[in-house]
DNA sequence: TAGACAATTGAATAGTTGTTCAACCGAAAA
DNA sequence: TTTTCGGTTGAACAACTATTCAATTGTCTA
């Protein structure tokens, strides 16, 4: 006996649902945008920078001190994060101050900061 | 001549900036938290099963459908959403149903969609 | 009870990622 | 110009992660 007219190893239960959701789907490149964007929130070193820079703006070598890392580390992950459009930075003189790109960034970081906080007091309820 | 009292490799610039993101700064558990909740959604595949939860309740074998992809994938992932509190399931007859755990998640979810759209379409204007 | 099917799980593998180390670039000072 | 120092970059290595495959569990039905 055929199986169904999908491309999965099984039967869809619910086929009009899954017809449904394919057709509300939007393209792959838009799922990698939007995973690519929380991989780089994904990491504690990098989340440890946005907070910082939520304070203010700073250079390199003090961001390497608030996190007890070399400025080699820090750099490669201030390359990543100025690629995914998340900081900016300038130069002025020697140093290379970064800051946040975008107020979006702030906002969605504390939503998912309260979201977590809220997310652990219920954890500890019992 | 010996460098400052801090513990990275080089001397600090703004040590006063630095001492006050110091305090400020939440606990490493706090941000490991934070960053592994972002590491969840930092994956196209689990993405588009939030995408598609947004929508309505599914079973195993539709979520595989829809994603093109084998249940044993869509399981596994959907073992891992399960043990971050981002999806939830029920048991109904031999199919397991999964949903969105919390509407913070929704929230979250489109309110970076929308970041995402907007990044994208500054992109495009030049 | 035996068979069918949805789903889960563990091991294996291929691909990705974060940090270190060393070399290098750019701007300011000697 | 040469030195110094902040910052960047590429290669290498270790740690992690997503998918596959095979075996297993749980539920319904013949």
């Amino acid at each position: 006996m055929p199986r169904n007219e999908f491309t999965c190893d099984c039967n869809a239960v619910n086929s009009k649902l899954v017809e449904a959701a394919l057709n509300a789907m939007p393209e792959d490149n838009t799922f990698d945008s939007l995973a690519g964007f929380y991989k780089i929130l994904g990491d504690a070193t990098r989340c440890k920078i946005i907070f910082a820079l939520l304070q203010s703006e700073m250079c390199v070598c003090d961001l390497a001190n608030v996190l007890s890392m070399s400025k080699s580390a820090v750099s490669h992950q201030l390359g990543k994060m100025r690629n995914s459009g998340v900081v900016r930075c300038r130069r002025e003189g020697k140093e290379v101050y970064y800051s946040l790109d975008d107020e979006h960034i702030a906002e969605i970081f504390t939503v998912t900061a309260e979201h977590i906080k809220h997310k652990r007091s219920i954890g500890n309820e019992n």
